[in-house]
DNA sequence: CAATCCGTTGGTAGCGCTGTCAATATTTGT
DNA sequence: ACAAATATTGACAGCGCTACCAACGGATTG
C-alpha cells in the first residue's frame, strides 16, 4: 500500500514530481531556480503542479531549508496614524520582494516589546525592523543573539544594532520651535502626550530652543501619558491656558494635538495665528487643509518603511548597505497658523 | 562524533532532556501539556530549558504536528483609520490566546486578495479573518479548501463563507439620511471617495433614503475611486457646489471627507449647519471635537476585530459560535453639524 | 493475590522538504 | 576524436519536533 497523500490529503511535492515523470528534487528546485531546469522539465513540473494544485508547504521547507522569507516588524502602535504611514511603506516595499511581513504591536511597552522579540526568535525570521532606538539591555541580548539583519526606525542615535533609518526628532522640533521664535513669539507652550521616547526628543528640543533664545519656562509646558487623540488637544490646551493665560504660541508634541487646539480655539474665539499660533508635528495629511492651514514639521514616514525593508533584505542577500545608518531628514512646513502676516 | 547541537548552532529539545534526565518526548510534553507531566519532572524540564536559553523551533513544530497558531487576516488598506481600529481589536484580542496574527494587506484590489489567500493557503494558518464580501469566487475556492475557520468581517450579508462579524452599511446610511430629512433638508447631496463595496452599499442607503422621500436628484452625487482624504472632501465638496449651488446638506462616506467638507465651509465662510449640514461616517475619534461638532455613525470597529478573533480561536478549539453571523449595529450621532437649531 | 486501572514515561516513525554531493548528459576546446 | 568543462539531474540523509502507541509502576479492587 503505497501513501500517494498526505494525511490531510494534501499534495506533496513527490506526487508533482511523480506526475511530471522528474525526481522529486527537481520539482523541489523548480520552485526555488526554475532557470537551472532544462525548459523540457521546466514545463512538465510547472503543468504538473498547476493540474494538482499543488501548495508548497512552508512549515516543511523552513525547517528543511533552515531559513524562512519572513521579516518581523515591531511597532509600539496600530492606532497613530504616524505609523500606518511606516507601514504602508514596508508592506509596499515588502511586496516587491519575496519576503513576506510578520507585525506585531508592542504598546509602547519595551517590556512587552522584549517578550514578542523573544517570539520572534522562535520564528527564525530573516530580518527584523524594529521602532526605536531604547530597548533593555534584554531585548538588544536577544537581537544580537538573532543573527539576521536589523534595521531601527524612526529615530537615529549612536550605537544602533545593525542598520537605522530615521531622523533627529529633537533637531525636527529645535527648528519648529525656533521658527517660532524668529517670528517673534515668545511665551510658546508645550503640550505633549503619551510621551514615549520621541516625544520626549521632541521635547527636548523645543526646550533646547527656548533655553538658547532665554524663553524657557516650565509653566509653559503641560504634558500626560495618555495616548493622543484630537480631544485631548483641546484638553491640554485649555489647561495651559489657565496656567498661563499669557502664551501666545503652542508647540504641540505631534499633530492630533495641534487639531485639537485649533478647535479648541475656534471654541473660544481664539484667532489663529493673531492670538496664538500653533505648529504639529509629522505633517499628517490634514494639516493642510485646516483652516487657517496649520504649521508642522513634515517626516518622512512612507520612505522611512520601505528604505528599512530594502536595507533589510539586501542585507539579507549580502549586498548590505555601505552606510548602516540613514538619516531621512525632515522639512518645516511654514502655514498659516505660525505666520505672523496670516498669509 | 555525538551531534550536540544544530548547525546554526541552536539548542534543540534533545539538549534540554539530556540535562533534564528525561527522553525528548517528556521535554516536548513539559512545553504542550505540562500538568500532564509530575512536578518534579517539570521542575527540571523548566530549568534545564532556562539554562540552555532553549528556543523552540516552530518550523519543525508545525510540520510535526500538522498545524500551526496564526491566524491570517486580510484588510484592504493601512492607511485608512477605520481598519487601525478593526486591527487594534484584532491583536489585543490574539495577545490573550496562543495565536499570532499574520496580516496582509490587499489594497483593495480582490485580485491582490486572491493571490494573498493563495499564499497563506500555503501557510495552513490555524484559521482566517477576510475583510468584506465580495472576494471572487477563485478566492472562495480557495478558503473553502483552507479547511479552517473563516471569519469575514465590516459587513454582514448572505451566504457567508462561514462566520461573519458587521453590519449593515446601507442601513447605517439609510438611517443617518434618514435624520437628515427628518430635519428638514431637502436638497442633500452625496460624496463618495475610494468607493469600495462599502461606501457603495452606503450610497445605496443613501439613495433608498432620498428615493423614499422622492428627494433622489443624481445631480447631487459626486464620487471618485480615488482614495480618501481630508482634503479631498473639500474638492468633492467644492465640486458638488458646482454642480448643485442649492444644496442644504453633504451626507460624506466617511468622515475624512466630512471633516475635509467642513474646513471647506470654513474657507467659504458658510455655516454650518445653518447654510449646510454636513454627516460623515464611522465617528472617528475628531468628529467630536470638531467646531461645529460633526454629526456622525458611529461603527464597533474595534470590537469587530475583536469579536472576529474571539470567534475563529473558538472554532478553531471546536466552540463555534452558536450564531454564525453576529450584527454589531451602529449608531447615530446626532451632533451640532446637522442640527437645525445647531444646538 | 491476581486483575484492573490510571497517571506517567519512553520508543518508534515519520511530517514534507531541501542541502550536499555524486552521477550523468551535453557542450566545448584543441 | 578525446579530454575537460559545463549543464542538468538524482540519491541520500536528515532538519527538530510530535502523534501514536506501548510500557511501566503503583494504587485499587474483588
Amino acid at each position: 500500500m503505497e501513501r500517494r497523500r498526505t494525511k490531510s490529503g494534501e499534495i506533496r511535492l513527490t506526487e508533482v514530481a511523480k506526475l511530471a515523470g522528474v525526481s522529486p528534487i527537481t520539482a523541489s528546485r523548480f520552485f526555488r531556480k526554475p532557470e537551472a531546469l532544462s525548459v523540457d522539465k521546466r514545463e512538465r513540473v510547472a503543468s504538473a503542479a498547476k493540474e494538482l494544485g499543488y501548495v508548497p508547504n512552508l512549515a516543511a521547507r523552513a525547517l528543511a531549508s533552515q531559513r524562512t522569507e519572513v521579516i518581523g516588524v515591531l511597532i509600539p502602535s496600530l492606532t497613530n496614524n504616524v505609523f500606518s504611514d511606516v507601514l504602508r511603506g514596508i508592506y509596499d516595499a515588502s511586496e516587491g520582494s519575496r519576503y513576506s511581513i510578520q507585525l506585531a504591536n508592542t504598546r509602547y511597552s519595551i517590556l512587552q516589546e522584549e517578550k514578542l522579540l523573544r517570539l520572534f526568535q522562535a520564528q527564525k525570521p530573516a530580518g527584523l525592523i524594529v521602532t526605536g532606538i531604547d530597548q533593555t539591555s534584554e531585548s538588544r541580548s536577544v537581537m544580537d543573539s538573532m543573527n539576521c539583519p536589523i534595521a531601527q526606525i524612526m529615530e537615529i542615535g549612536p550605537d544602533p544594532v545593525d542598520m537605522m533609518v530615521g531622523f533627529s526628532h529633537r533637531d525636527a522640533a529645535f527648528a519648529a520651535v525656533s521658527h517660532l521664535i524668529a517670528q517673534g513669539f515668545q511665551r510658546i507652550g508645550f503640550l505633549g502626550a503619551q510621551m514615549d521616547p520621541r516625544v520626549q526628543r521632541r521635547f527636548g528640543g523645543y526646550r533646547d530652543a527656548m533655553k538658547a533664545a532665554s524663553l524657557f519656562d516650565p509653566r509653559l509646558i503641560v504634558t500626560t501619558p495618555v495616548p493622543t487623540s484630537v480631544t485631548l488637544g483641546g484638553t491640554l490646551f485649555a489647561d495651559l491656558l489657565s496656567k498661563a493665560p499669557d502664551i501666545d504660541a503652542v508647540s504641540c508634541g505631534n499633530d492630533d494635538l495641534a487639531l485639537g487646539v485649533l478647535f479648541e480655539c475656534q471654541r473660544r474665539q481664539i484667532s489663529v495665528p493673531e492670538d496664538i499660533a500653533i505648529v504639529g508635528f509629522n505633517d499628517l495629511e490634514f494639516m493642510a487643509s485646516a483652516v487657517p492651514s496649520l504649521t508642522s514639521v513634515r517626516t518622512n514616514r512612507y520612505e522611512m518603511g520601505r528604505s528599512a525593508v530594502t536595507m533589510v533584505t539586501a542585507a539579507i542577500e549580502g549586498n548590505r548597505p555601505p552606510e548602516p545608518v540613514v538619516d531621512l531628514g525632515f522639512e518645516l512646513m511654514i502655514r498659516q497658523s505660525s505666520s505672523v502676516r496670516g498669509a
